[in-house]
DNA sequence: GTGAAAATGAGGTGCGTACCTCAAAAATGC
DNA sequence: GCATTTTTGAGGTACGCACCTCATTTTCAC
């Protein structure tokens, strides 16, 4: 059996009150006593029974998750592992609220923020592009008590307590060594589309992707990056028109989103499955054209580890625990036809046998 | 606040003791009493509390992890990501014990299985390759209501519970096009290194690289795979021979372990970072190896989450709970020299900010 | 309608911990 | 040595649920 609390009192010869003490680190007992407990806790090795304790402590923890209200397929890819992970960590006494902001108003973002100290909150992650406006609001939670955490693109200048998401900058050398070695030794153009060349994550991408394309593939020679402005309409028109004007062009790294009108348009001008079109998250239709080998090699990051993730972040911010940095980086995951992990529709939950119960 | 059972008898118009009988399927409830009780609980959105529930069952997890006593760095990594997980699950009433059996020794292992359910246990863990013995074995296990779960190396035919690792031919077909892609158009020979080629990984990742390169690269042609038996002499004796009479190999594909010794003798015969080198397993050689580039790629599988996915997996099993298929797929990772992802020695834990209590 | 069986209610205890109060003991200052 | 402060002990309640017993009510077969 496990070591209690009682083990504990009985081993240090002191009451359960004093070991009470300890374990909170309440006031009034001496230096001596602390160290006779400690030692008795150290001698039995004591674990704090974390269930017990949380529901003795009857905690909650209520946590707002904001996001653009984007219909992009990532985003709402991401909605859903949230609410996936959310509802599972139910059962852990999380209660997980999704809040959605129009996403070019910062203003709007600002007020929603604003709003939730008051709510019974204890806890924040966000998605969001960085503003001044957006700034002020996060500095405000924090000073409420509120630890904020910023999803998938970062807030460095914000003192946000915690970033959770993939290093874009290392995202965007993996594509530039991807593009190098599957395009190989002969000169070539590549393309590269993002939607917002403003954006913080954009830049990091183009930033990592041209330096390792500069550094060890110089047969390579990148353009301009192409700004979609998240519009499919755009998209197809430029990537139409630079492609009539380069016929050197072999590859493609799509930064941003869009892919759907992008597969369209290579479609359309029959290029499609004869360039080497790299892109990054990992939605439906992005598989599906990885499958149909319109994509060729696709970044990504495991979006249903990012929102556990998220989950347990929150929760040690709130209980100003320490975290498990190991088990809290995102990885910038490769994918290719082969590698494809197998679709979440088809991957049923597998259900425990009948029989044999447990001992 | 979130319901709980006192709310549900409410709703039901039920008393405390039915709830529970329905909650926990004890017998003798009437067909419409249980629907009464089940509309509450969907009325109510309630959903229990897993920690009290445990708390109350006063449920220990004793779980064994039984792994061969190799001395490979993968192993050895393999433990420590066991024993790490295990000491944070500790605090979730999970008592994680390691057992290390003579690798080659099927006997030992087949009795150190049968000595488990007397000792506490209530599931296993076991990295093994397949043997009649241990069929009957882990069959004898799964008799006494102990759930067995294969780790890192499948054993379909043992009627094991679940299967923690990779899919080994979806590997083998993902080192291909990386090979395929990696090496370009021009002929080339490609040599392959298996420890053994009777263990079943080894035969799946090479039927995996073959079905690829057969489909996809023609232009490419595998050398019959060469045994080393995991000893670092032989591989080193049979690369060196190899390379010397065949002049034309510009790749390798090293299935198995003794990375340490590959690189050797690369170094030692002036090929080092000449080639395209594909291996699996990102031990800290390895990792090492591909920062200097005498590595190209390298296919592994995240053995924190495998570890954290072991734990959930018995737990479930020991419960006999369904299983969220989605989080327990261990993926098949790509790592190059720009996706290496920060050390984990390097990746010290982050420590909560001292201020600011949350609310 | 009667008796037996099935279903339900009422109430209690315990899991390991948090948190509280009040009294008693020990240490401290002067 | 006394008064005062600090430290410690004893005991209780609560968290949400599991599991038990025993009495009572309802249902059903005949």
């Amino acid at each position: 059996m496990r070591p209690t609390v009682n083990d504990i009192a009985r081993e240090a010869g002191v009451s359960l009150a004093t070991v009470d003490r300890v374990l909170n680190a309440r006031p009034g007992v001496r230096e001596k006593t602390i160290r006779a407990v400690n030692d008795a806790i150290q001698k039995l090795g004591y674990v704090r029974d974390l269930t017990a304790a949380n529901l003795a402590r009857s905690r909650n923890y209520r946590m707002a998750v904001v996001l653009p209200d984007t219909e992009s397929q990532f985003v709402q890819t991401l909605a859903d592992a949230l609410t996936d992970a959310g509802s599972i960590a139910a059962a852990a006494r999380m209660d997980l609220r999704l809040h959605r902001f129009p996403a070019e108003d910062a203003h709007a973002l600002a007020a929603l923020l604003t709003s939730l100290p008051g709510r019974g909150y204890s806890g924040v992650a966000l998605m969001a592009p960085e503003t001044p406006i957006l700034r002020d609001a996060i500095r405000a939670l924090r000073t409420k008590g509120l630890p904020v955490v910023a999803l998938v693109s970062d807030l460095p200048n914000t003192g946000r307590d915690h970033f959770i998401g993939i290093d874009n900058r290392a995202a965007g050398r993996t594509a530039g060594v991807l593009m190098g070695r599957f395009l190989g030794p002969a000169p070539a153009q590549v393309l590269v589309l993002g939607q917002s060349l403003l954006a913080r994550d954009m830049i990091e991408r183009r930033r990592g992707f041209d330096e390792v394309v500069l550094r060890d593939f110089p047969q390579l020679d990148v353009l301009p990056s192409l700004e979609t402005h998240g519009s499919g309409q755009t998209l197809r028109q430029v990537v139409a028109e630079r492609l009539g004007n380069a016929p050197g062009v072999r590859g493609i790294y799509a930064m941003g989103d869009g892919h759907r009108a992008l597969t369209q348009v290579l479609d359309d001008i029959g290029l499609s499955g004869k360039l080497v079109v790299i892109c990054h998250e990992l939605t439906p239709h992005v598989r599906q054209a990885l499958e149909g080998g319109e994509i060729t090699a696709v970044i990504t990051q495991n979006l249903g580890h990012l929102a556990r993730s998220t989950l347990r972040v929150l929760r040690a911010k709130a209980d100003n625990l320490p975290l498990d940095a190991g088990q809290e980086q995102i990885r910038i995951e490769i994918v290719l036809r082969e590698n494809l992990p197998a679709s979440p529709d088809s991957a049923l939950s597998t259900f425990a046998e009948p029989a044999v119960t447990a001992a």
